[in-house]
DNA sequence: GCGTATGATTAAGA
DNA sequence: TCTTAATCATACGC
């Protein structure tokens, strides 16, 4: 009962007289010198007290019997002023401690971050736009991956939501701690004294205590959206190759239009499209528009710096496009042919089985052997002829323009002729192009890149791309 | 493991 | 805004 001793030794330094108009003092004057009834109400104190301290050891309907009595005891108003009175001293000391504290910055930054990741704030569109940022951030190619996005979306949003539940949880447990704090600081200030700003104090404590369990909510939340967007940027890092199909489809568009591989807009759509439905890279992933652009962009890059190194590979594609233009061509004579019984050979026939290259090597060679005349019977039925004229040019280094190139030109002006007189060519892809022969100039530029065309031949049917010119 | 190929990124410039 | 040139980082083949 120690306790119960400083707490007397307290009182005994209290002015019990009072004054009835201070604090509600009810305790009468003392009588007399000898202290005699003052004696006998510190006894009554000490009984009171005695009580009150011994209350929690009681079982629960002992201790509401006894907290009736005490209520109801005489001397209950004189104590109830003492302890205000106590209360009135010590809340000096509270108050002063009690000041405004700032908000914590590192809470600050933790809002801020999980309002900017779309976690806190309005759901409408808070993902998508921290998804976009994410993508701005790391540079375009990605951007308008949405597949990819939408995985990052679909998973922000499962942070979101845990987020936001937590959250729930930890605000309905503060509320109602602050409750049970509320109605038990309530129900004691009928035997001691406690103001409203007290039990503000003592809730604002509680929600101090609580904001820091929020906090670590919070932090954790930050940590996972971080461990998310890095590992999103990680992946859209991460280099695939594009299919063999897709790289055939981009190669033959940039060696068919050498003169000017600047693809527009529109192309490159096509492009991408065309690539993505050929392509598997994996579940669900296209080629996009930027990645054309990307690729377009290294190849020029890489071309211009090692054009030896390409020379196979351009002569590849050039002899695959002729081949392909061959077939187009066929086709297109024999339709006109079927069309009109009448209309006499033009005097260009050719077999399939004359263009069924089988190897890169036969194809190489009969593109060699088409500049440069020594297979002698072959002809050049390609309506693509003036780029891969025009690649060889640049590739061999030479000026072109002797014998062969004459031989070419009368073979591609026959050709064209050929074509013009039946249906509309077009190959789509591979470039249909009446151009001049240019490509890189002295300065290491691509002769006439102009601005990259946008022109769509009228020849062109929905599927086909882009093209230089147009015969 | 190493060299090369290749898609992506970045800074500078027009 | 697009391109170039340089560079990075990873895939791929040997």
């Amino acid at each position: 009962m120690d306790e119960q001793a400083r707490i007397m030794q307290t009182l005994g330094g209290v002015n019990l007289s009072g004054h009835p108009g201070q604090g509600g003092m009810t305790l009468p004057p003392p009588h007399g010198h000898d202290g005699t009834d003052v004696d006998g109400r510190k006894q009554d104190i000490g009984d009171i007290l005695h009580q009150i301290m011994t209350i929690t050891d009681q079982s629960l309907d002992e201790a509401q019997a006894k907290k009736h009595g005490l209520n109801c005891h005489r001397m209950k108003p004189a104590l109830f002023s003492v302890l205000c009175e106590i209360k009135e001293k010590t809340g000096l000391s509270i108050r002063g401690a009690q000041e405004e504290e700032p908000p914590d910055p590192q809470l600050m930054r933790l809002d801020n971050m999980l309002l900017a990741e779309g976690v806190a704030g309005p759901e409408k569109g808070g993902g998508a736009a921290a998804a976009a940022a994410a993508a701005a951030a790391s540079g375009g190619a990605a951007g308008d991956n949405s597949i990819e996005h939408s995985d990052y979306r679909a998973k922000l949003t499962q942070i979101r939501q845990i987020y936001h539940t937590e959250l729930e949880k930890y605000e309905q447990a503060c509320n109602e701690f602050t409750t049970h704090v509320m109605n038990l600081l309530r129900e004691q200030s009928r035997t001691r004294p406690i103001s409203p700003k007290e039990i503000e104090r003592m809730v604002n404590i509680i929600h101090r205590k609580f904001s820091s369990i929020q906090m670590q909510l919070k932090q954790s939340t930050c940590e996972a959206v971080m461990i998310l967007r890095s590992r999103f940027l990680d992946a859209r890092r991460k280099r695939r190759n594009f299919s063999k199909q897709a790289t055939e489809i981009l190669n033959e568009y940039f060696y068919s239009h050498l003169s000017n591989p600047y693809p527009s807009e529109e192309a490159k759509e096509e492009l991408a499209k065309k690539c993505s439905i050929t392509v598997s890279q994996g579940v669900g992933t296209t080629i996009t528009v930027s990645q054309v652009s990307n690729w377009f962009g290294n190849k020029r890059i890489r071309y211009k710096k090692n054009i030896g190194k390409f020379q196979e590979e351009a002569n590849l594609y050039a002899a695959k496009t002729a081949v392909n233009a061959a077939h187009a061509v066929a086709a297109a004579v024999q339709n006109s042919q079927t069309n009109s019984p009448t209309t006499p050979n033009s005097g260009f026939q050719m077999k399939d089985e004359e263009f069924q290259l089988d190897s890169a090597e036969n194809k190489n060679t009969l593109l060699t052997n088409m500049f440069t005349g020594s297979s002698g019977s072959y002809s050049l039925p390609t309506p693509n002829t003036g780029d891969l004229f025009m690649s060889m040019q640049s590739l061999s280094g030479d000026s072109y323009q002797g014998q062969v190139g004459a031989n070419v030109q009368s073979q591609v002006d026959t050709l064209r002729h050929v074509i013009s007189q039946t249906a509309g060519y077009s190959d789509g892809l591979g470039g249909n192009a009446m151009y001049s022969p240019h490509s890189l100039n002295a300065n290491g530029g691509w002769q006439d890149a102009t601005t990259p065309s946008s022109i769509i031949s009228p020849t062109e049917g929905p599927g086909s791309v882009h093209s230089d010119t147009s015969i």
